[in-house]
RNA sequence: GCUGGUGUAGCCCAACUGGCAGAGGCAGCCGACUUAAAAUCGGCACAGUGUGGGUUCGAGCCCCACCACCAGCACCA
């Protein structure tokens, strides 16, 4: 018998598919496309297993849908620039590109090593110039279109990261990257208008029907669109305060104001207020409250009253101002009205405070009394209290009243979205330099487009002490006016790492083009992307940012597209000892030492076979002994047979057969359409693959009966058939029991098994029979067998639990069971 | 607190539109093979589906109320 030496047999296929090139793939219009991507990963230094997880379930996709005769797009490529490769130069004086290209070509290594099906000539990593020259040149048509702009405004700055960041980066004031607290700074900066996307952003979400419905509510919270409307309040001798409310109909129970602690008018307000000096310590003190606690609602409400009022223009009373912690400058105007009987917040704050309340919505049933509400009523109802508006249902009440407003000049209806435009400028030096100088005499002029790339000068000095280092490389940020061909000083801000993966994935499709980012007829062709597999953690980043660079890229008449992704699948995470696996944890396992002891086939089996793809995976040390001894028993299976059958003549597989072989073929095809259908529809690989063992496991105890005879060529079938079906998940191992069965052409180029329903139709039914809902009994019937026969045969096999008792009915469930109903 | 997901054998997990709770694997037990053990081959056992109600001839699946864990959201006016 020949060993299973899963190094030699592994290694061996790796090199022939590189050297036949077996995954490369072109344009084709005669054969049906399909797009498989993968998230790109960052090159830290190792793949992971959760990378592994990822990559494996796509690779099972790309294979099998190659074997069912599509043409199939699957590439891979590197999420190439970033902060931890200068840290990287900061700490071990590794330039950032060669720490990078190091990686990248180990990790290269150890993704070949688990046989995954890439095209590596469409590889690409984005820190190449050829890459993030395409970067510079969206940048420059988004600053024609007034896309991309430069404004002064307050923005989460990472001390530790030592840069600005985008909001969504930062939520709740942590820094997705290193998870220390961000600053708040005001600082002019380069911004994406994503806002200009916001309706479109939410609209399409009815297009995206094959994404996961928990990412799609997570991109409609972080939009956060609110339709409400602005009304000013006067004040005397001031500019009126401007509020934002979605509940205008409550406007005449508005009993007091609340200011944000940051609020521009505050200090002038203070002024000339009674014990102003005492007001403005006080008020500085909720400025100072943790800003993280504030964002979360994590204080207690407190506030500060500023001696001034405030006129309600519906009704014309005077209402006092006040400061509270409560109300956010970074939503809506950072004022609001308070009406503590409809506002759960607000009641809090009035009865810490001893404000009025005052009842002007009335639901049905008993009469809400402001004196003693202990709940604010945040429903509908009918609005009371409201002067003209009196009796109307609120529903009503809030577009006549919002019209009012504007009819009389001192308000308006408007949407509020919580989305912010993308922040884009990073003062960092491995990222995309923004092509842009600054000319004392011309002012921000663009790098013009025959000028980029912008490349990164490879001289810049690492030493961790601050500041960007490319402001310390005058070749580079001496520059000349491309206007008025004076001296300039170049941009050192570079952009976002998530700008370079949000449209990578046109990228693949033409990876050297050097007149535009992508080319048009091969996006044409493989677009939209069918499968798009990775981690849920970028439901409001990276995928947010790619449907609205898709949505760009089609304002700009290079793709025809509002979406780019077809099927979004988010791979659960893996776990070991109950927790997330990850370096901070110490708790990963390295896909290398796994590959060495049971071989890549065994690992990309056991990694698919644990969990269902989009639960998280539990990883166990004994867990993966049962796919390595299933993969042995394939191997025997075959190495028993290999020898003959490869110098036997393919036989047809006869239609008469003995009981023995015509239950394997049974079961051969029934398992050809629960793979198929396992893999294609469900993405439920881990039931696949124990189909494929159940399958295996028939054959082997039906092999011996099945051996000689009319039954032989069923045997074969019967292999050739569990090889194909498992190619996808452990490839090297089934070219190699392919070739030895003595098939010359790769499993590669070699078609899915065909479904024959007719082998796969049972002939014989055994059904349950339930008297009053228990099982009595059961019977055997041919699978034709009519009504009258079945309930003949079902009411004699449970005749003892019938005696004595009426029958009240029988229903047949058609392959399942009888139900007998007695009284 | 709100929204979503998950809860099935000692463990990881199956169960198509409501139809006999068990496919697969781990661990366990018994036999065969072996001088013996491992490996291998064959076989066995174990839960009534988180809890309590309801609908139904029939509920793991549907409905209601809870519990636990996970994820997301959360002073957004």
């Amino acid at each position: 018998m020949a060993d299973y030496d899963f190094q030699d047999i592994e290694t061996r296929w790796q090199k022939r598919w590189a050297d036949e090139g077996a995954f490369e793939v072109h344009e084709d219009p005669g054969k049906p496309k399909y797009y498989c991507l993968e998230m790109l990963p960052y090159p830290s230094g190792n793949i992971h297993v959760g990378h592994v997880r990822n990559y494996c379930i796509t690779d099972v996709i790309s294979r099998s849908k190659t074997m069912r005769g599509f043409n199939v797009m699957h590439p891979i490529g590197w999420d190439a620039l970033g902060l931890p490769a200068e840290n990287a130069a900061i700490q071990r004086g590794i330039h950032p590109e060669k720490w990078t290209r190091e990686n990248i070509a180990g990790m290269k290594r150890q993704l070949q090593r688990l046989g995954f099906s890439y095209p590596w000539s469409r590889e690409i990593a984005t820190c190449d110039a050829e890459y993030y020259h395409w970067n510079q040149w969206f940048f420059l048509r988004m600053l024609e279109k007034g896309i991309a702009y430069r404004a002064n405004s307050p923005v989460n700055w990472c001390p530790s990261c030592q840069t600005v960041l985008a909001n969504e980066q930062a939520e709740g004031g942590i820094c997705w990257r290193c998870k220390h607290q961000v600053q708040q700074r005001d600082m002019e900066q380069w911004f994406l208008r994503i806002t200009g996307y916001q309706d479109e952003l939410l609209d399409d979400m009815a297009e995206l029907d094959h994404w996961p419905e928990r990412v799609l509510v997570q991109q409609k919270n972080w939009v956060g669109k609110s339709p409400g409307a602005e009304v000013d309040f006067p004040v005397d001798g001031l500019e009126p305060i401007r509020i934002f409310t979605t509940r205008v109909d409550t406007i005449y129970g508005a009993t007091f104001m609340v200011l944000a602690p940051e609020h521009p008018m505050v200090d002038t307000l203070l002024e000339g207020a009674p014990d102003a000096a005492a007001r403005k310590e006080r008020i500085a003190r909720l400025r100072a409250q943790d800003r993280r606690a504030r964002l979360e609602g994590q204080v207690d409400k407190e506030g500060v009253f500023t001696g001034r009022h405030a006129t309600n223009p519906y009704s014309g009373e005077k209402i006092p101002i006040w400061v509270g912690n409560f109300v956010l400058m970074g939503y809506g105007t950072g004022a609001i009205m308070s009406v503590p009987a409809h506002d759960e917040r607000d009641l809090e704050f009035a009865r810490k405070y001893g404000l009025d309340v005052r009842v002007v919505v009335q639901p049905e049933g008993p009469e809400l009394d402001g004196a003693t509400l202990e709940e604010a009523y945040d429903g509908e109802g009918r609005v009371v209290n409201s002067g003209p508006f009196d009796g109307l249902p609120s529903e009503e009440a809030i577009p006549k009243m919002a019209a009012w407003a504007e009819e009389k000049g001192f308000g308006k209806a408007t949407i509020t979205y919580r989305l912010k435009d993308w922040l884009i400028s990073r003062q960092r030096y491995w990222g995309t330099p923004i092509p842009v100088v600054y000319c004392d005499k011309d002012g921000v002029v663009p790098v013009p487009d025959e000028q980029l790339p912008v490349v990164l000068p490879p001289d810049a000095p690492f030493t961790g002490e601050g500041g960007n280092p490319l402001e310390k490389v005058p070749a580079f940020v001496n520059a000349t006016c491309p206007r008025c061909g004076g001296a300039a000083r170049r941009e050192t801000d570079t952009m976002d790492t998530f700008v370079d993966s949000s449209w990578y994935f046109y990228r693949y499709l033409s990876p050297h083009k050097d007149d535009g980012p992508a080319d048009t007829d091969a996006v044409k062709y493989w677009f939209p992307i069918d499968l798009y597999v990775g981690g849920i953690e970028h439901a409001i980043l990276h995928l947010v940012y790619s449907r609205f660079w898709t949505k760009m890229m089609r304002d700009l008449g290079l793709v025809d597209l509002n979406e780019p992704v077809v099927r979004l699948f988010p791979q659960g995470m893996v776990h070991r000892h109950g927790e997330v696996m990850s370096k901070s944890k110490g708790n990963t396992i390295a896909p290398d030492d796994v590959v060495a002891r049971y071989g890549a086939d065994t690992l990309r089996l056991y990694i698919l076979f644990a969990a269902p793809p989009e639960l998280p995976m539990e990883w166990s040390e004994s867990g993966i002994e049962g796919p390595h001894r299933f993969l042995l028993r394939v191997w025997r299976l075959v190495d028993r047979h290999a020898a003959a059958f490869s110098t036997e003549p393919l036989a047809e597989v006869p239609a008469e057969l003995p009981p023995a072989a015509r239950d394997l073929r049974r079961k051969v095809h029934q398992t050809i359409a629960r793979v198929t259908r396992d893999i294609e529809e469900r993405i439920q690989l881990n039931t696949a693959v124990a189909a494929l063992m159940e399958l295996v496991n028939e054959i082997y105890r039906l092999e011996e009966q099945v051996a000689e005879g009319p039954g032989r060529p069923g045997l074969r079938e019967a292999l050739e058939t569990v090889i194909r079906l498992l190619n996808p998940f452990t490839p090297h191992i089934c070219e190699e029991m392919w070739t030895r069965l003595g098939h010359r052409e790769t499993l590669v180029r070699t078609a899915w098994p065909v479904f024959d329903e007719e082998a796969a139709r049972e002939d014989e039914i055994e059904l349950a029979v339930q008297v009053n809902g228990k099982v009595r009994g059961r019977i055997t019937v041919a699978r034709e067998a009519g009504e009258e026969t079945v309930k003949a045969k079902a009411l004699e096999v449970v005749a003892e639990h019938l005696e004595g008792k009426q029958v009240k009915k029988v229903l047949i469930v058609p392959g399942r069971l009888v139900s007998v109903v007695v009284k």
